[in-house]
DNA sequence: TATGAACCTTCCTGTTACTGGAAGGTCAAG
DNA sequence: CTTGACCTTCCAGTAACAGGAAGGTTCATA
């Protein structure tokens, strides 16, 4: 199939999809007429690699999981450690953003938000 | 002062000050030598510049809150909306991670983690 | 048969917010 | 006088694509 069915399929757009050949991460076959030729087992992998990634995977990580899905030898020992190190990162930033959050809304609450010039925001920014 | 004290006192990278001056957030004089010359005012924009960034204000975002805080006739209302906006967005964010957090966690604990090739992780991954 | 739309191709640039490094000038101390 | 710590500019690279130009292919339709 074109790369047009290719992205249909899998959910990610075809200038995504030619950017993961570029990095190496698929190699489609070619047509005749020089068009890209993707089979079932190729959207599988674009599956995958969508999922991945919106699960907040990075493209090298996404590699090294793939690797290890077609790797038939792999441990599962070594995909969990990459989820489970994953899941901290996810919850450092959980953290990070409620702290944040709790910050910003004490901003916004204490200011008055009229229309004259002082602004307890812009006071706190500037002493912080 | 030098680069390497605004530096230090604004707790910004001598890289980053250089940066914010190249893309016009920044204006500081210039010695004879051609060095860079910060006054107590410019460590007062960069630290601003600091903690605005560290409170996850994009730098245009910066840009306006600068702009906004050299502007003695804005109004605070200005301010509060550009905070609230940015307020329900991380609170979009912290959502989503919140979700990842729980697929992914689901996901290392139905992973026996052994020696042994299937993986439900990445069952998960190919399917889902 | 011509033509137009809807595909596809490669290549180049731009995005965000910096970071790293090369090549070279300046300054204070020993 | 040289060494080391500063400083300068400029160029390239990062992550993960997105947008667009210029042009080839295919298919349906007038």
């Amino acid at each position: 199939m074109n790369i047009g069915e290719a992205s249909g399929r899998s959910g990610l757009p075809a200038k995504t999809i030619r950017y993961y050949e570029d990095i190496g991460l698929i190699r489609p076959d070619r047509s005749n007429n020089g068009y890209r030729d993707y089979g079932a087992d190729d959207v599988h992998k674009l599956r995958f690699l969508h999922r991945s990634r919106s699960l907040g995977f990075s493209v090298e990580e996404c590699r090294q999981l793939l690797a290890l899905y077609e790797d038939k030898s792999r441990a599962s020992a070594d995909v969990k450690d990459i989820a489970a190190t994953k899941l901290i990162e996810i919850d450092r930033k959980i953290r990070e953003l409620t702290e944040l959050r709790h910050t910003l809304e004490h901003l916004v609450h204490a200011c008055h938000g009229n229309e004259r010039p002082d602004c307890p925001i812009l006071e706190e920014l500037s002493e912080g």
